[in-house]
RNA sequence: GGGCGCGUAGCUCAGCGGGAGAGCGCUCGCCUCACACGCGAGAGGUCGCAGGUUCAAAACCUGCCGCGCCCACCA
């Protein structure tokens, strides 16, 4: 409540209850700032466990001095250069917020509605009408004329004519315009100061005059008829019915003047109950509505072909998310309204001076110094002026919009650069390399970042747009306050570990939502405990590791080494899940294959090479996998890490194909790998089949294979003896693979 | 009205010109000295529908159907 004084003892109710509580504006703020850094804990917590590698001495806040200069660093120099202008304009309003806003806020929705016919004589003959359709009937009042197609051989003969408006008997001409659809409605519309943007349209581009009912809380009041800019042919009886919609929202309005039009036989037919689509501001619960009022904008309509071809210099993931900013910006049909009439915000820096008679002259703002900044013209005093001096005539009044909040966020790559506090910073990172968010705010936050970076520095602001999708509710509906379906993250951090969410959430791709998912978590979270088990067990080796000479060992490092390579690739081409998925896959054949196969020549049954081949082969592998899924389980391998490295793994480099096993130069073949990882599946799958224990002894096999393969299959042979408690192995060329099992008897066993 | 994306095993999805796949779920078996919070195996699909191109189509082209989203001057 702004009349009431700051009060220095005020508590807010510990629980909010129905009764709305008055509350000073100051004491307003100061509730605002509380909750801001209670909610700027629980972020930070939240990033925190969840592992995100935020560097925490890099913070910011949007309304914070940093970010205040800057934008109206920003704003000044779009002013100066002619780029931000204020103008009297017909702009998008909220009659409830009380708020000019901008397109990119703007939301269709589609509600009940009635389209009437209404009848509009011709004026000075007789009786001949024309007819429009309208479902806003309660603007007939503000109509400034009627519009027809010029090539709508119906109307032709009325161009140029004066009709008059029913009840309000005002004269307004017939004019053409290629924007009149013949199709729709009768063919003729009415052109109200201001119903839409058509009518804005209109009413520019035929210099029409203006007659604006709706006031700024969405009642309606007009001037008095019968005077200038108000002629009636019967301005009595105008403003009688004018009596009976004043001070009424559009809703009643319009009933009332329903009920008048048919009183006066200018309804034509009955009301015909329609659903057609309305522009809502997104927060917003009434339609807005066009009000003429002082705004600032900055220009984006001349610089919609420039803006289109940023959009095709930026790299997109996916890529055609382009198409989407492509749209909105080919669709924008006004400059960005910037100034709000909010309390809270970044105010514009900016005075107007006072004439004589204490008006602001609009023409001739007055611009802070830049340095000056951070500037409120409502406390400080604009040069050449004492504080004396506010408010009275000769004197200055503070702007007292504040800006759109997409003003600060907009410069979120100068903020963290430090533009202009640091130019040999800002100078290394700008333009970054990265933009990450979800698809909802393309037309807000990263049309706008595109904007500011293509005026104020003439670039992109970063090379990459990473577009992520929604998280969506178990049952795939997107998350609302309202619907109660939202799942809050320390709720899944609890039930599955900060790791098998992070693992969940890789799985997903960029620019596809993914639904929350309790199983996939769970695959997580077994992934995480059998990394750390595999790693307990190859760092519980005794054996010392020596030299790598065990082919099959060179032949794992091998598909180790094309995984990495493949996984790089992916990240390479922002495809993290595809990444996660070729690590995974080798990750589970590592320890349910490789492990299993060379687990007892670790142990020391092929003597001391044999172990130390293998020891130094897991221990490789290791430490290249760790390294590989320390982006996607952050906490599991950094446990792991500290087992038996120095530092933190996330410190350490991402691995390359190339340090695993190309360092002398040969050739990558995981042949001898592949083929025993076979043959080992083929014997478990007979002890499956067989349902008897892993462990049975087998007597023999005959493995049927092209040469090739069983000459690779020769070199691990020991290795598969042990693996599968197999006496004797048999090879036999064949064009197919397949394996013969012979099972020991259980009575030889005994 | 225009556009984008998606429709593949019960579920979540990968594959996007030459063998129909993964994980989960389900069924069966196994306490094998890293892990029973585990291990092994099996069943399960006319790849939305209809045409076309091709020696060959889940994949390419055309049309349709369904779902989701974006944009639109919606009188």
């Amino acid at each position: 409540e702004p009349s009431l004084a700051y009060d220095p003892a005020f508590q807010p109710p510990a629980k909010p209850g129905k009764e709305q509580v008055p509350i000073s504006r100051p004491n307003f703020v100061e509730l605002c700032e509380r909750l801001t850094a209670e909610d700027e804990k629980t972020f930070e917590e939240l990033f925190r466990r969840l592992g995100l590698s935020v560097d925490w001495q890099q913070t910011y806040t949007t309304i914070g001095e940093v970010s205040r200069r800057a934008s109206q660093r920003a704003f000044l120099r779009l002013v100066h250069r002619g780029l931000a202008y204020t103008a009297e304009a017909p702009t998008m309003w909220d009659v409830d917020f009380r708020t000019a806003v901008a397109q990119a806020e703007i939301e269709d929705r589609e509600v009940a509605g009635t389209y009437q016919r209404i009848a509009f004589d011709i004026e000075g003959d007789d009786g001949e009408r024309i007819e429009i359709e309208t479902s806003r009937p309660e603007l007939i009042p503000a109509c400034v004329a009627l519009v027809v197609n010029p090539s709508d051989e119906r109307y032709a003969p009325f161009v140029g004519r004066t009709a008059l408006t029913p009840v309000f008997r005002v004269p307004v001409p017939v004019v053409a315009h290629e924007l009149a659809d013949p199709e729709k409605g009768t063919g003729a519309a009415q052109v109200c100061t201001f119903g839409d943007v058509t009518d804005v349209v209109w009413w520019r581009d035929l210099e029409l005059p203006a007659r604006v009912i709706v006031r700024r809380d969405g009642t309606l009041a007009a001037g008095r008829f019968g005077e200038p800019g108000w002629e009636s042919r019967d301005p009595d009886a105008a403003n009688a019915a004018m009596a009976q919609l004043e001070g009424k929202a559009a809703k009643q309005a319009r009933k009332q003047i329903v009920e008048l039009l048919r009183e006066g036989g200018w309804l034509v037919g009955e009301p015909e109950p329609v659903q057609h689509v309305v522009k809502f501001y997104e927060k917003g619960d009434r339609p807005l509505e066009v009000i003429s009022s002082r705004q600032w904008f900055v220009s984006t309509l001349d610089l919609k072909d420039a803006l289109l071809e940023r959009g095709r210099q930026l790299s997109w993931h996916p890529a055609f998310m382009g198409t989407r900013y492509a749209s909105w910006v080919e669709g924008l049909n006004q400059d960005w309204a910037l100034s709000r009439q909010r309390y809270s915000g970044v105010p514009f820096p900016v005075w107007f001076p006072l004439d004589d008679d204490g008006e602001p002259v609009y023409d001739a703002p007055i611009l802070a110094e830049e340095a000056e900044l951070p500037v409120d013209p409502q406390d400080d005093v604009p040069p050449g002026f004492t504080a004396e001096q506010r408010g009275v005539p000769g004197g200055f009044v503070g702007d007292p919009d504040v800006m759109d909040t997409w003003a600060t966020s907009s410069l979120t790559p100068q903020i963290a650069g430090r533009w202009e506090d640091d130019p040999d910073l800002f100078e290394r990172v700008f333009p970054m390399d990265l933009r990450p968010q979800a698809h909802d705010i393309i037309r807000t936050w990263l049309f706008y970042t595109v904007l500011r970076a293509h005026l104020e520095h003439d670039s992109l602001p970063w090379t990459n747009a990473a577009i992520s999708g929604f998280v969506l509710d178990p049952d795939r509906k997107k998350m609302s306050k309202s619907k109660g379906n939202v799942v809050v993250p320390t709720e899944v951090f609890e039930r599955h570990s900060a790791d098998a969410v992070r693992y969940w959430a890789a799985s997903a791709r960029l620019g596809y939502d993914a639904a929350i998912d309790d199983q996939q978590m769970k695959v997580g979270r077994r992934l995480a405990i059998k990394i750390l088990n595999a790693s307990r067990f190859v760092l519980s080796m005794e054996a010392a590791p020596g030299e790598i000479t065990e082919a099959v060992d060179r032949a794992m490092l091998c598909a180790l080494a094309e995984a990495v390579d493949d996984a790089t690739a992916a990240f390479d081409g922002y495809e993290h899940a595809k990444a996660l998925d070729v690590l995974e896959t080798f990750f589970w054949s590592f320890t349910d294959d490789y492990l299993e196969l060379v687990k007892q020549r670790a142990y020391g049954a092929a003597g001391t090479d044999g172990a130390g081949s293998a020891v130094a082969a897991l221990r490789a592998a290791l430490d290249v996998l760790l390294r590989a899924f320390a982006p996607f389980l952050p906490y599991t391998t950094e446990e792991v890490w500290s087992w038996w490295r120095e530092g933190s793994v996330h410190r350490s480099a991402w691995p390359l194909g190339s340090e695993v096993i190309d360092a002398d130069g040969s050739e990558r073949d995981p042949g001898v790998y592949e083929v025993a990882a076979a043959v080992l599946s083929a014997v478990r799958k007979e002890k499956a089949l067989a349902k008897v224990s892993l462990k049975t002894p087998v007597d023999s096999i005959t493995v049927h294979d092209t040469g090739d393969r069983l000459r690779l299959l020769s070199q691990a042979s020991a290795d598969l003896r042990e693996a599968g408690n197999i006496r004797a192995i048999d090879q036999a060329e064949a064009d197919t693979f397949s394996v013969d099992t012979v099972l020991a008897q259980p009575d030889a066993a005994v």
